[in-house]
DNA sequence: CTTATTAATCGTATATTTGCGATATAAGAT
DNA sequence: ATCTTATATCGCAAATATACGATTAATAAG
């Protein structure tokens, strides 16, 4: 059976892992750079700069907001996204965690 | 046409992108986590704590040294997997880069 | 009300990922 | 030389991701 088995493991590495995914497009590096520079952004901004159909850019931003990394406001014709903040520090900073988890330990490996 | 775009972004985006890639399944953080705490593994060890077959194990193992975060000796029926820290610094202070660069700018969201 | 504009969603095609069992491989033990 | 053990690789199936064009929805402008 090809099911996933990503409930098995524990919440905190189901966590990361999505985070990184959501990080593992480099359209969606290159999207959040974008919303960092200008603090704010409309997605036919971001259709024009990346190499991409405007739809695909919307599945883009669509994962980006699902994995909590960015919101967004949209009225009729116009679009608001922005980074959100709060989530991406928590991440960043579990992140670093993990990271020096592991630097703690011994530094030379054995292969 | 379904082929992936990914070569038309920036380096440095592709290259944070395949980092986190490799980061963005519960298993390989997993994975990450063993080989920190015992500084060296070998697969049966991972294979017993994980809800995974050998062979699922073994491809997550060949990803993450194909991503560069670990390295891996095989004597035969033995084998020998690390953490390769320096690869997984330079990502680290890469991310880290990215973040900071993030922060920098305003921090309150419009929306 | 009609039209234009912008972005989300739908449908679809293709590629990639995840996972497993079966098999192959490689070295140590007998 | 044969058997055992540990791991990699192969072949396959199902799920997911990526990308696009076409359509829909929602508002603003006329």
């Amino acid at each position: 059976m090809a099911f996933h088995k990503k409930e098995e493991f524990t919440q905190k590495e189901q966590d990361l892992a999505a985070f990184a995914k959501a990080m593992s497009h480099p359209a969606r590096i290159s999207i959040l750079k974008m919303l960092a520079q200008r603090n704010e952004c409309i997605c036919g901004e971001i259709v024009d700069l990346l190499p991409l159909a405007q739809s695909t850019v919307s599945q883009h931003l669509k994962e980006l907001k699902n994995a909590g990394l960015i919101s967004g406001t949209v009225e009729g014709p116009r679009s608001c996204y922005c980074i959100n903040w709060k989530a991406f520090e928590k991440f960043n900073s579990e992140f670093n965690t993990l990271f020096n988890n592991l630097k703690i330990k011994n530094e030379k490996a054995c292969c």
